[in-house]
DNA sequence: GTATATTCGGAGTCACCACTCCGGATAATA
DNA sequence: TATTATCCGGAGTGGTGACTCCGAATATAC
C-alpha cells in the first residue's frame, strides 16, 4: 500500500535493460551492467528477480509471449504462406538482434521445468499451428513436420546471431530454406 | 633434452581431454576439470597452454585442420555432389557432439587475428570448393554463394549441437537444406 | 508536518576460476 | 647408482560476479 509507483516502474525499466543487455552479451552479461544502465543499485535488481536465472526467465518468457502473440496475429491476418513464412523471417530477424534469444530458444527445449519452457512450448504450438495452415494450402510440402522446421528455425536464428550477417545474406540463406520447404521442391 | 616422452605424452592428453571437456561444456567449462580428467595438475595445463584461450585455441586449430583435410578428402574420393552434400552431413553430425564447435564456427568469424580464424577461413575455403565442383556439376544451385551456404551450415550445426535432436530429425532437416540448394527447386 | 512502512543504494560476503610459485619427483645420462 | 636438468602437483593469489545486509531516503497516511 506504499510507494507502489515507482517500485512498479523500476521493475519494468529494470526487464526492459535487461532484455537489452543480455541481447547483446548473452546470457553472460552480468546483472550488475543490468543494474547500472537502469540506473538502479544492484539490490533493486535482486528484490525484484531474486536469482539471475529469474531475471533471465523473466526476459525470455515476456519476449516468447510476444513472439507467440505475433504468430497468432499473423494467422489471423494474413494467407496462410504468407503468415508462416512471414513469421519464420520475422523470428529469425528478431533473434539476429538478440544473442540471449537464440541460446534461449535452443535451450528452452532442454530445461524441462519453468515458466520460459511453458513459454517456448507455447511458441512451438503456435509455429507448428502455422505450418498446419501452410500446408493445407499448398503452400510448404506435406511429409516434412514440426520437429525439423523448428530445428530449421532455431539454426538458422543462432546464425543471424552470432555470425556477423548482412541483412541479405540473412535473406538468401532464407530463401534456400523456403525452397526447400516448397511442394514443387525435387519429389522425394 | 631430458623428460622428452612423459611431457610429450602429457601435452597430447591434455589437448584431447580438453577435446572433450570443451565439446560437452562449451567454453565455460572450467580449466580445473581438464587438468582433472587427464590426471595432471593444473600447471601442467598451464605449461602446456599459457592461457585458457590458448588451450582453446589449440583444440579448434586441430579440430578445424581435421575437417579441413576432411573436406579435402572427400573431394578427391567422390563425385562432387556426395563430396559436398556428404561433407555437410558429416561436419553436423561431428557439431552435434562438439558444442565448443559450433560456438567456435561461428565467433571464428568475428576473432580476426589468430590461428583459429586462419584455420576457419581455411575450413570455408575448402567448403567454397566443394561448393563450386557441386555447382559446376549441376548438383547445386548456380545462383547461391558462399556465404549463405556456409550461414546454413554453422546455424545447422548449431542446432544439432544445442537442441537434443535426434538422428532422424537432423537428417531431415538436413534433407529440407538441400532440397533448397537442388537446381529443381522452384524456378525464380 | 509528522509518522511509518516500504523501497533504495552500495558496501560487504562468498564461491569460483584463471593463473603463479616453488619444493619435490623423475627420466635421461654417465 | 649418482647427478641434474626438466617436469610435476597443488597450495596460494587476485579478480570477478552473484547475492545479502542494513542504514538512509521517500512516498503515502494522518
Amino acid at each position: 500500500m506504499a510507494r507502489r509507483a515507482d517500485a512498479q516502474a523500476n521493475r519494468e525499466r529494470v526487464l526492459d535493460v535487461a532484455e537489452d543487455v543480455f541481447g547483446h552479451g548473452g546470457k553472460s552479461a552480468s546483472t550488475e551492467e543490468v543494474a547500472r544502465l537502469a540506473g538502479v543499485g544492484i539490490a533493486t535488481v535482486f528484490r525484484n528477480f531474486p536469482t539471475k536465472a529469474a531475471l533471465l526467465e523473466a526476459v525470455l518468457v515476456r519476449h516468447f509471449d510476444r513472439l507467440t502473440a505475433e504468430a497468432e496475429a499473423r494467422l489471423d491476418a494474413h494467407e496462410p504462406a504468407e503468415a508462416f513464412f512471414g513469421f519464420f523471417r520475422h523470428l529469425v530477424a528478431d533473434a539476429a538482434k538478440k544473442i540471449a534469444l537464440g541460446e534461449a530458444l535452443s535451450e528452452a527445449g532442454g530445461a524441462a521445468d519453468s515458466r520460459a519452457a511453458d513459454a517456448s512450448q507455447a511458441l512451438r504450438r503456435a509455429v507448428g499451428e502455422l505450418l498446419d495452415r501452410a500446408q493445407q494450402a499448398g503452400a510448404v510440402r506435406d511429409d516434412v513436420e514440426l520437429p525439423e522446421v523448428y530445428a530449421l528455425l532455431v539454426g538458422t536464428s543462432r546464425a543471424a546471431a552470432h555470425v556477423p550477417l548482412d541483412d541479405e545474406v540473412r535473406a538468401r540463406m532464407l530463401d534456400i530454406v523456403f525452397a526447400g520447404l516448397a511442394p514443387t521442391a525435387s519429389p522425394a
